[in-house]
RNA sequence: GCCGAAGUGGCGGAAUCGGUAGACGCAGCGGAUUCAAAAUCCGCCGCCCUUAAAAGCGUGAGGGUUCGAGUCCCUCCUUCGGCACCA
């Protein structure tokens, strides 16, 4: 790139610029954060990245939000902290402990340091003496003496569990490690249930409290409190107990519909539920079909879209009310872990029941009809709203809770049924068989009883110099690691040799930051910072990261530990990153993908794509859908390369005016070139105005003596500017500001007066500019500051704020819309009132022709002030 | 299957409280500059009819409310996220 020589601007080099900048933010310490009660701090969080090898766009986009929101927190005058963080444990790492033989630690810790180079190499603002990674234990041994405090006070404890179990490979499997036809991602053997013994986290204990809770969380956005309330799933209903026939057994179920108890027609229990167990202890061919049963996985979509099936155990239940005789099924839709693992079966008013009856011929008895008084067609499916009750004897002709208390009130009479509040949410199960995690710090003894490790003990370490002999976690097999000798009393114990899901790590490493080299979990710096003002990342992490972060913190808060209820005000969820897909279709039908950067893309006179050929060959790919950037489909776009290209800046501006931060964001190189071509124009434009103003020696601004261009153009500045300041400070919308910013910018280009004033309005538009773009791309408004003249440090510049004089238009401009649709404008003076605005429009020429056209008349006119006249013709 | 989102020009998106649909950017087209190219600058750019103007159509589909609907209500379709052991 050849500059015109003619030019005095100096070349736009973002590379040099940027180490420069990035240099002296290090050689300073600037982002370095102390706790000070001189400003109101701002604690800004993004979730922390798994150190999977590289930063992917993603990361980019996340960590580009918080560190634009940070740096203008700063500059509005915040103490301002932002961290950083490597959730280090996981599969990933073990994955390639067991495929390449390179130790999980080794693997892991190479990648951060990658990494962190790369998020210093964005110019993000972290304070990195606060940097943590869970893996170590200097990080983990706080959440095993956090596990053991609350195994203390009961919040903890030890039940059977169902797990994906790989026959083949006589392994626990990962949900994603199961295909979706329930097989095994290595073996492909059909995957089993199995039950094990695993630790929990009472969760259900705050069920109550994390609904209630989300009612305050006035910052957090609407769709992610609507799932968690959803998952939490609070609902009044009843516990009924129905007798075994022949038996002094009784099996109990819970329902919220007990309306429609007279319309049971059978039972339905898991295949793992003690009756059915029984049952086929004496009946190897029932057993055989109670183990068909429970093939497949445990995730829930599965078992949903699961053709619902079932076996008779030969047992019957007394119905409570009626005493009639009804069956007892095994189901597999029915999950033991879940409630009582016992329902009641309603065929006319479930769903699932409705697809069990009808497919083992079983009765489907209506017992509620529409209140509306209209018919139901029980052969298309189960009625499942709320109705008025039929067949029900004494309960015909009840509603929904009328029904509800006459029946609650009656079974509770004859203790056959207690009103209870259920929650769908189930503790969390926080075992997992798997090495690369926090050991989790118990002991058993030879019968059995757990222990927890003395806390004197801690941490325990994970040995991370071992060796994989196939997938299973090499410390089961390692006794230096599992034997474990009583120091006082000689007595043999066994270590548990579970670890932790890596969940715990990320439900409170945001606490740590703030308490670094504390050589407890938290100290009273936590309270400083605590809690987070924004918490940025991505929208899957809505329900289960996101309900355990807040659980973590109110099991903090009745530890002491922290004062506050909620670990974060606000809340934004980012949208992915996804782009273009291309490939081929083998003759199996495989898809072969290419990365766009080995595709050429034809286009029409129009502009829209019509072909795509691969460059190695020439040959036709066919362009497939827009897909989140991944491996698998090739299309995921380096970083680095980016960075490399274009800059950081370039990088940054993109992530941020692509798409709003919350919505998907289409990567698109020549959408990253329009940014580079922006801010060389604002580079050259502001060198030339600097320049310029050598022949106008610096004027102050004079209000009163700009020309009515400067005037209007000012206007402009200042519109601007509010806009800008809305849209970064409090909507988050990046891309809208930078909207703004270009339309400005656009208008002042047109700008040709030189004089001293118009030299005055420049420099106080790039000023303004400067410091409104040094959030989003902080290394060019560095250097352009200091072109400026300015000395002040650019990160505690004080933000502009618009004029409100400024702000202020003598004239309005009205839309006449006659029907509805837009005929005519006219420009009136502020001060017109609503009759001289509708006069006005009356009067208007495009108005009388169309009146004078249609033959019609004005029957109404609506007047909204300062926008619009809508004028009614009939 | 259940819960939550999204759907607007050739493309990404804007329209913030029911009031001008398409800001801004990309792609494309035309022009200036240049020996030429790149870079840069200027202009055009929803569809349809048209020399032009005007009219008409237009925010996934179909209904509805309203003076007025991308925005509110109902029904449906498609795509994406989550569904408890990926993180």
């Amino acid at each position: 790139m050849s500059e015109n020589p003619t030019s005095a601007v100096p070349a736009f080099d973002f590379s040099r610029i940027e180490s420069e900048v990035q240099a002296f933010w290090l050689a300073q310490a600037c982002f370095k954060a102390v706790e000070s009660d001189d400003k109101e701090k701002f604690y800004c969080v993004s979730m922390l990245p798994y150190p999977s090898g590289a930063l992917h766009m993603g990361h980019v986009r996340n960590y580009t939000i918080g560190d634009v929101v940070s740096r203008y927190q700063r500059m509005k005058g915040k103490n301002v902290m932002q961290p950083m963080g490597f959730d280090a444990f996981g599969l990933p790492a073990e994955n390639a402990a067991i495929k390449h033989q390179v130790p999980a630690a080794q693997w892991t810790y190479s990648n951060i340091d990658y990494m962190r180079g790369q998020l210093q190499r964005l110019g993000l603002g972290y304070d990195w003496s606060r940097e943590l990674i869970t893996c170590k234990p200097d990080y983990y041994r706080f959440e095993q003496e956090f596990f053991i405090k609350l195994f203390e006070k009961g919040l903890v404890y030890r039940k059977n569990s169902v797990v994906n179990w790989d026959p083949v490979e006589q392994t626990v499997l990962a949900n994603e490690q199961v295909s979706p036809d329930g097989r095994g991602w290595r073996s492909g053997a059909l995957v089993e249930k199995k039950e094990i013994p695993q630790w929990f986290f009472k969760i259900t204990a705050y069920a109550q409290e994390l609904l209630d809770g989300l009612d305050d969380l006035k910052d957090w956005p609407e769709s992610v409190k609507t799932m968690q309330r959803y998952w939490i799933g609070r609902s009044e209903g009843l516990d009924i107990v129905f007798a075994v026939a022949d038996s002094d057994q009784q099996i109990s179920v819970y329902t919220t519909r007990p309306d429609t108890l007279c319309g049971v027609s059978f039972i339905s229990v898991a295949a793992e539920h003690p009756l059915a167990l029984a049952a086929a202890a004496a009946n190897p061919a029932l057993a055989n079909t109670l183990s068909e049963l429970s093939k497949g996985g445990t995730a829930q979509a599965e078992i949903d879209k699961a053709e619902k099936r079932g076996v008779a155990l030969g047992l019957d239940a007394i119905h409570p009310i009626t005493g009639a005789k009804v069956p007892i099924w095994a189901a597999n839709f029915v999950l033991m872990g879940y409630g009582t693992g016992a329902v009641m079966a309603v065929p006319g008013h479930d769903q699932r029941d409705f697809e069990m009856a009808q497919k083992y011929g079983l009765p489907i008895v209506q017992v509620i009809k529409p209140a509306d008084g209209s018919e139901v067609d029980l052969i298309a499916g189960a009625y499942t709203e709320y109705g008025v009750c039929v067949n029900s004897g004494s309960y015909d002709g009840l509603g929904f809770q009328a029904a509800f208390d006459a029946i609650a009130n009656d079974l509770a009479a004859a203790g056959k049924a207690t009103r209870k509040v259920n929650f769908r949410l189930r503790d969390w199960g926080v075992s997992r068989q798997r090495y690369w995690g926090c050991p989790i710090p118990m002991l058993y003894k030879a019968n059995g009883d757990a222990i927890p490790v003395p806390l004197e003990q801690l941490p325990v370490i994970l040995p991370e110099n071992v060796a994989f002999s196939g997938v299973k976690s090499p410390i089961k097999t390692d006794p230096n690691f599992y034997e474990y000798t009583d120091p006082v009393t000689g007595e043999k114990l066994t270590r548990e040799t579970d670890t932790f899901d890596t969940f715990v790590e990320s439900s409170w490493y945001y606490a740590r930051y703030c308490s670094p080299g504390a050589n407890t979990m938290l100290d009273a710096r936590a309270n400083h910072w605590l809690p987070i003002d924004l918490y940025i990342g991505g929208i899957e992490h809505a329900v289960m990261h996101l309900l355990y972060f807040r659980f973590w913190h109110k099991l903090m808060r009745d530890l002491g530990m922290v004062s506050s209820n909620e670990p974060a005000t606000k809340l934004l969820c980012q949208g992915m990153v996804v782009a273009d897909t291309f490939y081929r279709k083998s003759d199996e039908g495989a898809k072969q993908y290419f990365a766009p950067t080995e595709v050429a893309i034809e286009r029409d006179s129009k502009g829209r794509a019509v072909r795509a050929t691969l460059l190695a060959d020439g040959a036709e790919v066919t362009i497939g859908s827009v897909e989140k950037m991944s491996k698998s489909t090739l299309n995921g776009v380096d970083p680095q390369s980016m960075i490399d290209k274009y800059g950081a800046d370039t990088v940054r501006l993109f992530s941020m005016f692509a798409a709003p931060p919350d919505q998907s964001l289409e990567w698109s190189e020549a959408g990253v070139e329009g940014m580079s071509r922006f801010l060389k124009r604002v580079w050259r434009m502001l060198h030339e105005h600097v320049l310029g103003q050598q022949s106008f020696p610096i004027h102050p601004l004079d209000l009163d003596m700009l020309s009515p261009e400067l005037k209007r153009l000012r206007t402009e500045l200042h519109e601007c500017i509010y806009k800008v300041a809305r849209d970064v400070g409090e909507r988050l919308n990046f891309n809208t500001a930078i909207a703004a910013m270009m339309e400005f910018i656009n208008s002042l280009s047109k700008l040709t007066e030189q004089s001293g004033q118009a030299s005055a309005l420049r420099q106080e538009a790039w000023s303004a500019i400067v410091r409104m773009l040094a959030p989003i791309t902080p290394h060019i408004c560095h250097a352009l500051w200091q072109v400026l003249s300015y000395t002040d440090a650019l990160l505690d510049a004080p933000y502009p704020t618009a004029d409100k004089l400024a702000l202020v238009r003598d004239e309005l401009t009205y839309v006449i819309q006659i029907n509805g649709k837009l005929r005519s404008q006219i420009t009136l003076a502020k001060s017109s009132d609503a009759a001289a605005i509708e006069a006005a429009a009356r009067a208007d020429g495009v108005v009388i022709k169309f009146v004078e056209t249609s033959g019609l008349s004005i029957k109404k006119v609506i007047v909204v002030p300062g926008k619009l006249v809508n004028l009614v013709l009939a």
